[in-house]
DNA sequence: GATATGACATGTT
DNA sequence: CAACATGCCATAT
């Protein structure tokens, strides 16, 4: 049935390349929501990033501290314990994070290396 | 099918 | 540089 992906793949395999993507982030890096998006061939879902990550099953390993606005500011409030994580996680990797906002220009992970 | 919501992106103030 | 407003698209109800 070819009729099924005439324009967009099923939200399974959306969501399957999105968490690919993710996973396949090394550390010491990180990528904006955008650029998730755009490397899973759904350039613009932006959104749609955030919306699986928030609604991620437990027990998928997926480095989601890596996962940040384009701003290079978190994606949450500080008054979240998730922003707290995150900073740790990513200070754990050498990534240096001031006022909630991470080096881009240092740490933007780009899919060619 | 319409309305409301969201771990975003971009532009303007 | 920061805050606010608008646009974008998918999911939930």
């Amino acid at each position: 049935m070819a009729l099924c992906a005439s324009k967009r793949m099923p939200s399974e395999e959306a969501r399957s390349a999105i968490l690919a993507i993710l996973a396949n982030i090394p550390a010491g890096k990180v990528a904006s929501y955008g650029m998730v998006a755009e490397f899973a061939g759904l350039k613009g879902h932006a959104r749609y990033v955030g919306y699986i990550l928030k609604n991620l099953p437990e027990g998928s390993k997926i480095p989601w501290h890596r996962v940040i606005n384009a701003s290079g500011h978190c994606a949450f409030p500080p008054d979240s314990p998730q922003y707290k994580t995150q900073i740790e996680k990513l200070t754990a990797e050498n990534i240096l994070v001031l006022g909630g906002r991470v080096e881009l220009k240092h740490h933007l992970w780009k899919p060619k290396g």
